[in-house]
DNA sequence: TTATATACCTTGACAGACGAGGTATCTCGT
DNA sequence: ACGAGATACCTCGTCTGTCAAGGTATATAA
């Protein structure tokens, strides 16, 4: 069964920007590499994945165009800006802190807990 | 500087019933708990707080009385129920799939971490 | 020709976090 | 006596990200 959609809130467009991190891709293929690395049990949904896109680029950390696929379906591809890389850095490290900061105040010595 | 509200949402639940694991509290004592407890990096705001009272007390997770103060301003004390310790376990074990779930979607062996 | 996969997009509803406002009691300094 | 600040509760309206549901179009396999 899938994660609740509040748990995601505020981290699919740090891990949107991670997938760009590397190399350029398009929408489709996220989502389903998402859906893949995470066995399932994490899915990006459609509407999700194109509303963060958009503020992504209307804030400076995508740029998008139209491939020239002469078969198949027409991709938008993006690629990461060095905008768009300082703030992945930034969430990164504000995920880390934020971690960190619950699992204090939700895990005690007494209930112990594995990661 | 604190942490956006979205990394928080969906663990505000979560982070009412560890506290209220243990032993009973009232609201003022939780908020303030929290933002010591995180060094003030972490703050559940009131208006926060008390709708997560609220959503927790119709699930049946907690249950609230008035404490008999006899000086100072009066207290609404919250206790856990079983069917809130449930909770609290299901809702820790999705948080750590999730933060491990969303590590492995943004963490890269090129980029590497630190915990 | 029908279904499935690929690939994009939009609209409206929903829910949780919060800013801003309110009430009331007690203590401390002046 | 008075005002400021801490304690302690509450509500209303706004904002924003997620998603269900709907749509378009092309290629391939049954």
């Amino acid at each position: 069964m899938a994660l609740t959609s509040d748990l995601l809130r505020g981290n699919t467009e740090m891990i949107i920007l991670a997938k760009l991190y590397d190399r350029e891709s398009y929408g489709y293929e996220i989502g389903k590499m998402i859906q893949e690395k995470s066995g399932g049990r994490l899915e990006l949904k459609e509407a999700t994945l194109y509303g963060a896109f958009r503020r992504l680029e209307e804030d400076g950390c995508i740029v998008s165009f139209w491939g020239n696929e002469t078969t198949g379906a027409r991709r938008r591809y993006y690629n990461i800006t060095p905008k768009g890389r300082l703030e992945f850095d930034r969430s990164l490290r504000e995920w880390q802190e934020a971690k960190n900061l619950i699992d204090a105040l939700v895990i005690t010595e007494k209930r112990g807990e594995a990661t």
